[in-house]
Parts: C-alpha cells; structure tokens; sequence
DNA sequence: TAGATTGTTAATCGATTAACAATC
DNA sequence: TAGATTGTTAATCGATTAACAATC
C-alpha cells in the first residue's frame, strides 16, 4: 500500500542530499521548508511533497533537523550499503570514473576494471587491476560485483548489459550513447546528449 | 510570436538526433512517427507533438524523409556551428572531456586545457596545451573561447564561472558538484548525482 | 482514387503550487 | 499560550496521450 514514488521526486533527492550535506558542514541544526526552498531555488510546498512521499521528518513550529534529514535521505538513497563496482573499459571515461568515484563518495568500491586492450590488461589504474574482458563473465559470477561502469564503445554496450544481466550484476552505471533495456537498473549519464542540449540552448537563446 | 520550446522537449532532441542517426547509418529513408515510436519507446503522439515544434517535417500518407528530418535537428541542435571550446581542471574528469569530445563529436574544438597545477602546466593532452589557471580571464578575452567545461573541485566552482562569466564565454559544461547560477547557458552534469540515483532504485526495487 | 499518416485540437493524466487545518 | 511551520488536501498548471479532420 505504500505510494509509489515518483521518479521525478527520486531524482531529486541526491540535490537535497547535497544541501543538507553543506548545511550540515556549516553546523546549520534547523531549517524551514521556506528557507531551504530559497537556497535551492525550488518552492517550500515542493520540498514538503518531495519528503512527505518518504515520511514525516519535519516537526509543525519547527522545521527539520538537518542532520536527521541529511542521515534519513543518504538512508533513502541507500547509501549505507557498500556497493562493489567494477568498471568495464578502461579508455578516458573509464578511467575518469575509476579515479573519481573513489574518492568522491563513500560506499563504492571499485575491485577491478576491465578492457580488452591487451596492452592494458595486467596493468592498474588507481591501484585497481585491468582484467581481461573475456574473463568478465566469469568474474561475475565468482565475485557477484553489485554494479558495473560501462565506459565501452557504443557498438559494444548492448552485448557487454546482457552479460552483465546473465552473470547477476544489480545495476548498470551507463556512459556509453546507447539506451539500454535491461532487466536491472540502469542509470544513464549521456555526455553527448547534454553536450547537444548545451548546444541547443547556445543557438536559440530566446526559446 | 514563436511558441517558446518546453523544456522538456529540448532535452529529447538529442536522443531522436541518436537515433535518426542510426537510421540514417542503415539506409533507411523514411519513417513514420508510429514505427519510429516503436523503436525508441515513446508514443508516435510525442513524437509528433515534439517535432512540430519546430515545423512540419512530415508529410501526410508518408511520414518523415529521414535524413531530412535528421539535418533538420541537427540544425536546430545547433551542430552546424563550430564551436571553440577550453576545459579547465586536467584532472581525470577534464582529461575524459579532452580526449571525448575531441572523437565523439564534430563541431566541438578543444583550444586549451586550464589548471593550476605547476606540473601540468605545459604540458598538453591529446596535442592540446595545459596552461596556467591565472591566465584564463587573458585568454578568454583575447580569443573568446564559445565554451568552457568545468572539470574542477566543487570548492573552485563559483569563482571560476563568476570569472567566465565576466570574460565573455558563451556556454558551460559543468561538471562540478554544484549548481551554478550564470546568465549564460549552463548545462550540469552531475554525476555524482547519477550514481546516487542507481544506489536509490537498486535499494529501493519495489518503488 | 483509397490508404496512410501527418498536424493539431481536445481529453487525460500527473506534477507543481497554493492554502490551511493540525500541532509542536 | 501564541507563533511558526509542518503535513496534507484542493486548485492550478503543464505535459502526455488520444482522436480525427486535413491532405499527401
């Protein structure tokens, strides 16, 4: 019976998480639906909805305490759980993520990455190994990795998802240009798509 | 008079471009809304509604001319511009967009790569030049750079697009963890954001 | 011409905003 | 207690889908 929850609220949470992360690194313990809608330029009647679909953090008179909220949404976003990675290809993207997630967010590990170059097989990036792509299915199955990276080449991305998806990866990260469907999660980051989108609003600043 | 472009519709004209792309690619010279629809999951309605937008592309009984309708968003996406573009911040992210763009899209020309970093600075990526962050402002005013990609940490965010900003760039890529507030078109790509969107749906299946 | 498919208007659906009673 | 601010319902707004007359 519990209401589904809208994807467009979802996607919003990391944004809250963020705030409520610098509220908390400024020592802030209260904030109103008002004036947090004024940092983040949303309405208060947004951000009441949004939390109200996950339940009833705020206190009437009050507001919200912003470390319960900051802990409650990092919860949500199950931030909690440690996450094994593996990222698959190991060209600049790969290697941008290999290097980023590391030390931009707690809870994903990356165990290895893997290319099928073999100049790079063997090798480390960050400390992580370079395994042979061929070996991915395999691996999988030994090491039941939670979520894979692809950073692969657009004409490989849709065979590399139905090995994953046969192997029991629990979620692709996807920054190839392709639109996956795959029976687990998938998250996309279309670099090229916001690039055009950038270029969109460049060309036709009056619309 | 021109009715303004939602938003939303803006942000799928890259992903149709993909795919008229592909058609274009096997051969294929027409289409209608309802088969193309099928293809990328969306109702032939959103397809129609999108595109006439924009003009009417189609024709009654017959569909869409595919490579007609392909230049015609490429045209709109503002793809037939040259734009020159700076990244600014060499780290694994900045790198990632050095070599990506340089191969995945035409259009887009890497001038110069900025970063504060003494050991870097003079160096180049991918043939491009690695110049000192304290000449940015310089640099953009004497060549006007279209473009600059923010590949820098979150703390040097502000300032740095305050500074862009003042020294005429036209666009930011952002691909700092911040929300930038510009006169200019900036176009964010959150990537950590993303990644805590995959962390919510596979912690959450149900929802 | 008849069949197909658009462009476009109308109907529906969902998301955002406003309002306010509940309550700390 | 009085003031503040939530949780939640109702009103509005915008986006999506359905329908169909126009027309190639």
């Amino acid at each position: 019976m519990t209401k589904t929850v809208p994807d467009v609220v979802a996607r919003r949470l990391p944004r809250y998480y963020r705030y409520l992360g610098e509220l908390v690194g400024q020592g802030v313990s209260r904030i109103s639906s008002r004036s947090l809608s004024e940092k983040m330029k949303v309405t208060a009647s947004q951000i009441r909805q949004d939390l109200n679909c996950f339940g009833g953090f705020g206190q009437q008179g009050y507001g919200y305490n912003v470390y319960e909220l900051y802990s409650a949404i990092g919860e949500i976003l199950g931030l909690n759980n440690r996450y094994r990675m593996i990222v698959v290809g190991a060209g600049n993207v790969g290697r941008a993520v290999a290097n980023y997630t590391g030390f931009r967010l707690r809870g994903f590990v990356i165990e290895a990455i893997f290319d099928i170059s073999p100049e790079l097989i063997g090798g480390s990036i960050n400390g992580i190994p370079i395994l042979d792509s061929a070996e991915l299915g395999a691996y999988c199955r030994e090491h039941s990795p939670h979520i894979a990276a692809m950073a692969v080449p657009r004409g490989a991305a849709e065979e590399l998802a139905r090995t994953l998806e046969e192997n029991g990866i629990k979620g692709i990260w996807n920054f190839s240009h392709v639109d996956l469907d795959c029976s687990v999660p998938v998250e996309t980051v279309h670099m090229s798509d916001s690039l055009m989108t950038l270029s969109y609003r460049m060309a036709n600043p009056n619309k």
